[in-house]
DNA sequence: GCCCAGGGAATCG
DNA sequence: CGATTCCATGGG
């Protein structure tokens, strides 16, 4: 992998496992959009970057090479060597068939703030619905950053009330993300230092929130905290494991869960990923 | 009007 | 505790 700054673009070349639409549209992140083919706008750490994938090379700009590697090389998890991690799996020709599907994809590491209020709002929601309420919310509270808005920060969040909160069209979760504010501004919880929390420590952390269980929290900690170990069970994911690994019988969210910590390990939330991707893609259980 | 969405809380045995 | 029941909103 090389990456190098040019006329404020950073080019990155020589990489594998890198599909920049693969990467966004596989469910886990919600604030892009699509310009053309290969072709997207993220907006994240109060940033707007345009990633622009071609033929063996991807175009980020605006970027500074400063910026690549202390903001986007993490966010777009440059440090991790996918094509290793995809080798974990290669006895196993059910996930070898779902990865084919996506050889691109790579875990975001998302702000953590931002990311939990996202997965609190996807509960009983779609996704494009919970990308529309995000952006809402955005707009609302957050500050504008070139023509979009950067998601808020929990100092900006904090002025929220439920009313204004349903405007942005959140529903009944509005009090879930008002609880999710309290605990943190009374330092019920702390999401800023984790590092030395467990990935059990954190997650009964996270789940002290109204409106946070088990499958909100498990995509926080995958997708935002990095703990590429835990594997989020919902509908989605539990229709693809019953019918690729379950002969298509009914089996609990825990059992899933328990069976794929036992075989996909320490990656298993990359494992998980490429499923979801697979389930989505095929349409199963639709 | 009806159904369901990347669930969770409350309640019950 | 594990299992069942109830909850609640917007969009198609």
């Amino acid at each position: 992998m090389k990456f190098e700054e040019n006329q404020g673009k950073v080019i990155l070349t020589n990489f594998n496992s890198f599909n920049i639409e693969e990467i966004l549209e596989c469910g886990q992140c919600f604030r892009f959009n699509k310009i053309e083919n290969m072709h997207y706008k993220v907006i994240a750490h109060r940033r707007e970057l345009f990633i622009k994938q071609e033929e063996g090379k991807v175009i980020f700009s605006p970027c500074t090479l400063e910026e690549f590697e202390n903001i986007w090389f993490n966010y777009f998890d440059l440090g991790t060597d996918y094509s290793e991690l995809k080798k974990l799996f290669k006895d196993d020709n059910v996930l070898v068939e779902a990865i084919s599907f996506a050889e691109g994809i790579r875990i975001l590491n998302q702000e953590p703030f931002e990311c939990l209020i996202s997965f609190i709002i996807s509960q009983n929601n779609r996704i494009p619905m919970i990308k529309q309420v995000v952006k809402n919310i955005s707009e609302k509270y957050g500050d504008k950053i070139n023509d979009e808005y950067a998601f808020p920060t929990i100092e900006q969040l904090s002025k929220a009330t439920s009313e204004e909160l349903r405007e942005c069209k959140t529903g009944f979760r509005d009090k879930y993300i008002l609880d999710c504010l309290e605990k943190i501004n009374s330092n019920e919880i702390d999401i800023e230092n984790t590092y030395d929390l467990t990935t059990k420590e954190l997650k009964d952390e996270l789940m002290k929130i109204k409106g946070v269980g088990t499958k909100v929290a498990d995509c926080a900690l995958l997708f935002s905290f990095k703990r590429k170990d835990v594997f989020p069970v919902d509908v989605w994911i539990k229709r693809v494991m019953e019918q690729l690994y379950f002969n298509g019988e009914e089996t609990k969210k825990e059992v899933i869960s328990q069976f794929a910590d036992e075989k996909f390990g320490k990656y298993s939330g990359i494992a998980q990923q490429y499923l979801f991707n697979y389930a989505i893609y095929k349409k199963i259980g639709k």
